[in-house]
DNA sequence: CTGAAAGCGCTTACAG
DNA sequence: CTGAAAGCGCTTACAG
């Protein structure tokens, strides 16, 4: 069997043209059963697969979305990612990965060379004229910017602070702490906002340190506030990674959580239930989003369908485990 | 300016062939001088941007790698497809990712379809057949399997069981347990093997329970332990996840750890140094496996090397953290 | 140094 | 129902 089959090869040994080939392969009806039959056994006798490259070429598109994401390392990513490659993969597109923070030139490119035909951002602070210079759909997901003039699909991050903040109310808590997540994030910026407007709308004491969702973030605020004269009772940080260094630095300087401060994560990554203790936490159901932004992006693709600013909110959920505790 | 532009758009703008143009973009020496700035001022007034899905098939590569891991959705794969990435980039490749436990149908074309120059494969599970019938250079990381003769790149597992089991001796335990990975597994096979015979060696009591790396295997195999009339006092569990499951469930029935048990995982995810207790557990160096095994596949495509079966085997590193203790 | 022409491997109007 | 031919957007021997 030779190495490279192409499709003149299957149609050498059918006897028929090229055309006919690509016909009973793409078009099985429109080919008469006798040319057809003869066909497929050539098929299986070469061996032959077909070119992918070469019809997407001829056909004008890449048959392939690009995911693009500020951080492939991220461990938040990965249940996207796989969700957005189980939607595409049904729908026969490949998925490409590309990291957002390289080269701006390079970032151009790809929404003009070919290789996607559309474009899945999970980065919300690229320079809107480059977004919008993509001549490709694009969806974005968790993060979002109005400048882009794209769909966007995300949970309330507002609501959700204030879900947590009113949760700490609820167990007692007066004077909450907020570490916040990078100021120059727009889920940094939301949640911080969202936490601090609904502190002062229940009347209690609000503090925010400054943090970029890192652990270390999280335990460089744990000494902080180990240092404060007048120490809140419970604290929000703007991501679980944040929390769970916030809790080890606790631990290490011999405070215990819940029972010295209650803490309240965000995300609900996988890790969060098996914490110890278990992470009360905002879940963003991270499959789900990656999963109706895939089909938000396919069924655009689909339809040849020019993508509007429209912006879906997802309702948040508060994992209420065992972080958070009665003030006491 | 025109939404799509070719290159003949910008052929005739200078007023010379495309030939030129190609030329020019991509041999500028060969270019005169006059010549080559006519058509740079083309390219910049029509905004023109080479179509890399025509030049690709023009000249027979796909520039980008294919990724196949058995689930996209672990986190333990991100660092690693990361740096992939990073090296790919560097590379100009494009990367792409795809699910290994799908329509093997589907799986096979993937190396047949032109559109990807090579596979990184991290799964090693899949029908020797269907590896070797791929035409494409292939490289596996962390995961093997000898029958697809393809190069591998890894760390020595089964010396990793061997440390870990070493230092648990050196603690002082004399009745060991190990939580198995999956049966299926190669990686899981190897650890328990060498959890055995390093048990036997060192002359220690030696448990083996079914396990397959996830929290819930871990949890079971905590229950499982608490039962045991002679309880042993140190675990080895295949896997941090599973560690992290065990951990948590003799926590919620009473028993501490290191305390009662120590605990050694496998892999040294992200999080295994802020558990609580800090987990003692073999080190994977991911970003280095995921650099190393792409840079290897980035210079035999470069080279249109003919790949051989080499197998490339990194020392593991044993991290001591809090999980471990004398035995009391 | 530059251009005309062929060709990568397909698909698809257009005829018949 | 089938084939000849054009063409997707490039690159690259081959001439000159």
């Amino acid at each position: 069997m030779p190495v490279k089959v192409r499709i003149a090869d299957v149609a050498a040994a059918a006897g028929v043209s090229t055309a006919t080939v690509s016909r009973a392969l793409s078009s099985p009806d429109v080919v008469g059963a006798e040319t057809r039959a003869r066909v497929m056994a050539a098929v299986q006798a070469t061996g032959y697969r077909i070119n992918a490259a070469a019809r997407d070429l001829r056909q004008q598109r890449a048959r392939s979305i690009l995911v693009l994401a500020p951080n492939l390392a991220n461990t938040f990513f990965s249940r996207i990612i796989a969700a957005v490659q189980e939607v595409a993969g049904q729908a026969g597109l490949a998925v490409q990965i590309s990291d957002s923070r390289t080269d701006p030139d390079l970032l151009q490119s790809l929404g003009h060379n070919g290789r996607a035909d559309g474009i899945l951002l999970l980065d919300g602070a690229l320079p809107p004229d480059l977004v919008r210079g993509w001549r490709l759909p694009v969806v974005q997901v968790c993060e979002w910017n109005d400048a882009y003039e794209v769909p966007s699909l995300r949970i309330d991050n507002a609501a959700a602070a204030r879900m947590a903040v009113a949760h700490l109310r609820d167990l007692g808590h007066t004077h909450l702490l907020h570490v916040a997540g990078p100021a120059d994030n727009v889920l940094g910026q939301t949640r911080e906002r969202g936490f601090v407007d609904a502190a002062r709308a229940f009347g209690l004491g609000a503090t925010v340190l400054p943090g970029d969702f890192t652990m270390a973030s999280g335990a460089r605020s744990a000494r902080a506030w180990a240092e404060m004269p007048d120490r809140p009772s419970a604290a929000f940080t703007a991501s679980d990674e944040c929390a769970f260094g916030f809790i080890s630095e606790c631990n290490r300087m011999g405070f215990a959580v819940p029972g010295d401060v209650s803490v309240i994560g965000f995300d609900d990554v996988d890790f969060a239930g098996h914490f110890i203790p278990a992470l009360t936490t905002i879940h963003q159901p991270r499959a789900r989003l990656g999963r109706q932004a895939a089909e938000r992006l396919v069924s655009a693709l689909g339809a040849s369908e020019r993508l509007t600013h429209e912006q879906v909110i997802i309702d948040p959920n508060l994992m209420i485990r065992a972080s958070t505790a009665p003030r006491t």
